[in-house]
DNA sequence: ACTCGGATGGTCT
DNA sequence: GACCATCCGAGTA
């Protein structure tokens, strides 16, 4: 095993300027938090990119600004975490440089470290695909809530630990899910959702 | 295995 | 007032 292994990512990282590239790299790597006193992590094995100002799937479509999407225009490195239907909080990070909205949601992760407080989380007792397999269940088991929108992934709350690179033909890429019947082509179905091949923990297919 | 409907609340038009 | 980057439980099989 290497040095770098699980070693914090810079902000360098975060801050390129190809946001599927960096949806890619971070299958593999060890998305950490330590909320509540409470440390877990788990390996990510499936996120999606988004591209605004051109991409309608995003809310920053069009350079949208509001009080919601705020965070898309701080350089990358930050999360940005919203409400779904009301019910779930999504993890996202911010990528590339200030003023310029592109962000990869994390949708699965497979967990690592303190696998009992997730379970405690998700009201569950034992290890299945429903633990961290989607995103509102990734950010539940990791006790991700709206107080943690804006923050550093380079603080010791929320932060991605290095891992080697995962092997390309291990990494399948497909149309994004959940999108509204606005978002137009060539971003409706425009392959930028990542998954490692053949793990347990990524998202239902739709 | 699957399909279906309900929960739930902030954001935007 | 419509729309969600979702999940779960109930029903059918």
């Amino acid at each position: 095993m290497i040095d770098s292994h699980w070693k914090k990512l810079p902000l360098e990282f975060y801050q390129r300027e190809d946001v599927t590239q960096i949806a890619q790299d971070l299958l593999g790597k060890k998305l950490c938090t330590n909320i509540h006193g409470a440390f877990t992590a788990g390996k990510i094995v499936e996120t999606e990119a988004y591209h605004a100002p051109e991409d309608a799937a995003s809310h920053a479509y069009l350079n949208r600004k509001t009080k919601r999407t705020m965070p898309f225009y701080q350089s990358g490195g930050i999360a940005y975490v919203y409400l779904i239907y009301g019910v779930y909080k999504l993890f996202n990070i911010i990528t590339h440089i200030e003023g310029v909205p592109h962000a990869v949601l994390i949708r699965a992760i497979e967990p690592i470290d303190g696998i009992d407080i997730m379970l405690y989380r998700r009201n569950l007792n034992k290890i299945q695909r429903n633990l961290t397999g989607g995103p509102g269940l990734t950010s539940m088991a990791l006790g991700i809530d709206m107080t943690h929108n804006g923050i550093s992934m380079t603080s010791d709350v929320i932060w991605i630990g290095d891992a080697p690179k995962v092997d390309e033909h291990e990494v399948i890429a497909s149309p994004r899910v959940g999108l509204g019947k606005n978002v137009i082509e060539p971003y409706y179905s425009i392959p930028w959702r990542f998954r490692l091949k053949n793990n347990p923990f990524t998202s239902p297919a739709k």
